[in-house]
Order: C-alpha cells, then sequence, then structure tokens
DNA sequence: ATTATCTATAGATCTATAGATAATGC
DNA sequence: ATTATCTATAGATCTATAGATAATGC
C-alpha cells in the first residue's frame, strides 16, 4: 500500500524539510492551505506574502510552487471551500419537499453562520476582499450566486414569503443574505458566545426579517 | 484675502504640477483622500501603490508625502470619515428624549445605510480589512464602538427591547449592528437599487429584529 | 529513477528621502 | 523667501524560476 501523503508516519520519498515538519497530519497541500487561512485573514491577502505562508506550512518560500500555483490559487480553493458545504445542504434542503419551508430556511441560515463562525479562522471576511471581484474567481462567483438563489427560493416557498410581492420579496432575500454576511464579521469582533446559540439567533432574525413571527 | 488652497481657480505658489491638475475644486489633500478612497475600495490597500494613488489625484508619487504621512493616513483619515457623521446623529438621537425610541432607531438605521451606500463608493468594505485592526486604527475602533453602544441605548429604549433580557438585548444590537454592515456589502454587489427605499427597507428590517412589529 | 525539497538569484517592484527647480510673494 | 512640485535613487522588499541535493523505490 502506498503511503498516503499526509498521515505523517511513514518514511518520506525526497529531500528532508531544514526545519521539523508540523505534526498535523495533514497533507502539505492542505497544510498550506491552512496557513494561508489564518494569515490571509488575519493579515490580509496582499499583505502575506509566499514567503510567510510557506514557512507557516513548514517549508520554504521555492517549495510552495510545488504544491500550489500561486497565491491566487490558494485565494480560490479556500473561497470555495466556505460556499461548497452550504450550497450541498441548500441543494438538499430546496429538494426535500416534506418539510416546512420555515423549518428549511432556517436551518440552512443555521448552518450558514455556523460554519463560518465556527471555524478557526474568519473566512467570510475573504469573500469581501476587493481582489476577489477579478474574472479569475468567476467560479467562485458563480457557486455563491446559486447559494444566494437558494434562499430566495426557500423565502418564498414560505407562507409569510409568497405572500409577498416579486420586487419585495427579493429585496428580503437580499437583507437576508446580508444578515448572515455581516453577522459573520460582527461575530468574530465580538468575540466569545457560543456559535450554536448564535446562529440559532441569526436563524430566528432571518425569518423576522421574512415576516415570520417567531 | 489668501487664496483658499483648491478653489481651482486663482495663480498657485510653487513648482506647476507636470501633469494638469484635475479641476475637482477639492484641495490636494482631499484629492488624495477620494483617489485612495476609489482604489482601496476597488484594488484593495495592501495592492493599492503611493504611486497609483498619488498619481490619480494628478501628482507625482513623490509629492504625496508633502501632504500625508503614507498610506496608512489615508486609510486612518477614511475610516473616521464613515463613522463620525452616523455617531454625530446617534448623540442627537440619544440626547431627544421627546420621539419614541423606536422611531430614533429606525432613523438612525436609515441614515447609516443610507450614508455608506450613497457614496461612490464601498467604504464599508475598509471597515472589514484586517490591516485595520492593528492599534495603529485604535481611534477609529473607540468611535466605531461608541456607534455599537448608542445602537444598544436605543435598542432598550424600545418597548419590545425593553422587555427583553439584558442578554437578549445585547444579542440583537450585535444582530441589527450585523445586518447594517452586511447590507452595505450586498448592497455593492446587488448593484442598482434606490439607496433611499434601500436604507429604508434595513430600518425596518432592523425593527423586526429587535422585536417591533412593522 | 523519481521525488520533495533545498539554495541562490534575476527581475520587478515599492516606499521614502535627498536635492533640484519653477512658480508666487514681498 | 517661501512654497509646491519635480526628478532621481538607495534600500528593501517580493515572486517565480533555475539548478543542486538528499531521501526512497526498484
Amino acid at each position: 500500500m502506498p503511503s498516503t501523503p499526509g498521515t505523517g508516519g511513514g518514511r518520506r520519498v525526497g529531500r528532508p524539510r531544514a526545519t521539523q515538519r508540523p505534526d498535523t497530519g495533514l497533507s502539505a497541500r492542505d497544510e498550506l492551505l491552512a496557513a494561508a487561512a489564518e494569515l490571509f485573514t488575519t493579515r490580509g491577502y496582499a499583505a502575506t506574502t509566499t514567503r510567510a505562508v510557506a514557512e507557516r506550512a513548514g517549508m520554504r518560500q521555492a517549495t510552495m510552487y510545488h504544491y500550489v500555483a500561486g497565491k491566487e490559487d490558494l485565494l480560490a480553493a479556500l473561497l470555495e471551500s466556505t460556499v461548497t458545504p452550504s450550497l450541498a445542504l441548500a441543494g438538499e434542503l430546496l429538494a426535500d419537499g416534506g418539510r416546512p419551508a420555515e423549518d428549511r430556511l432556517r436551518e440552512l441560515c443555521r448552518a450558514d453562520v455556523a460554519l463560518l463562525c465556527g471555524g478557526p479562522y474568519n473566512l467570510g471576511a475573504l469573500y469581501v476582499l476587493p481582489e476577489v471581484r477579478a474574472e479569475r474567481f468567476a467560479d467562485f462567483h458563480r457557486v455563491r450566486a446559486e447559494l444566494r438563489s437558494a434562499y430566495g427560493q426557500l423565502l418564498v416557498a414560505t407562507d409569510a414569503g409568497a405572500a409577498l410581492a416579486k420586487d419585495e420579496a427579493e429585496l428580503r432575500a437580499d437583507l437576508v443574505f446580508g444578515l448572515i454576511e455581516g453577522v459573520i464579521l460582527v461575530h468574530l469582533a465580538g468575540g466569545e458566545r457560543a456559535v450554536g446559540a448564535f446562529a440559532q439567533a441569526t436563524a430566528d432574525a432571518a425569518l423576522r426579517i421574512v415576516g415570520v413571527t417567531v
């Protein structure tokens, strides 16, 4: 059986690292992603050098290019990793006609907030980087627009949502989406509050915006 | 009468500029601030060079240092300019015991969103720059915390807010603040919607979060 | 032989300062 | 004389590539 890269244990091919390899058990690429997540969110994307990322991942700057094409590559991977799970959940919820739309919308909000606030870094802050508007990240924007659309569909499937004019429903979907995004940023600033309860409270607030009485 | 700097018209002291001075009627410092606002919000702070700012303001890179101490100086000035007007309004509203707190909270939300969404650039996006966490911007954070506190005070002054437990009121103030902040970012993405109506809708959504029936 | 890593560095920046220059003001 | 600007540049980066090296695999 070939040694799984990243299990940390076995003999490793290739020249040994100059510094001790971190014992996180992650693959080298995932260690780079974790380092990038921390540095991009705490110091800023443009302000983070390839050297800083590589060295936090326990390798020399040039070695990074063995695993990723460059900084943009790291950012693109991190961005997609933040939306993909929520989008998968949204797909399931949209298909599940057996539950009231109110419940399903609440669950999507809750999970979305829990996912982003629960991680070790504030990856939500990456969404708003000006750099992310570039064509290079069109894939991410497409996925994100799909998630936004799922919010809108669940919203109009609620009783309160169905009673709204089309424009008004669109507007409220934007407000809900804005709440989710903003709350992720505020949560970080606020610091220590239980993530689960906070996510639940945000979901309730979203339903109040839609017009559901909670 | 000494010629007011920035009126654009009169004879100017000093070596002439190599390129035509923009005819915005702004002082050189304000032209730098406007250039920085555009570039920081569209390309990112760290990604914007002093040369880019200076040249957009119609002067050579080195000349910028005659007016500002550097890039950080520009960012600090822009940040404070976004909170100061809302904080002044908040002060007036807190002092005005003659109006129902519901109305005053609504007005603060509306004005805050209108101010940030109404400007030519998305200055709200500067709040979330990781660079802004540095000690250098402590002044800004102090002012911003005051604004957050004003939201909290108006919230507990409403009938619905007064009925909440202390923790729950704090939580909802964070949610309202998160909504305002997030909405500013979403609005930009959403593009063309009338700012006034959007600000009003956000204010209504904030009151719903508090628990007021609107 | 293959692989993962290293060291070294060319080329391209970018910031901030030094010192020159071309106006007006008196 | 004062002021606002310019040109030039030293010093400090940072990215991405070239080429060497030290392991394992067969």
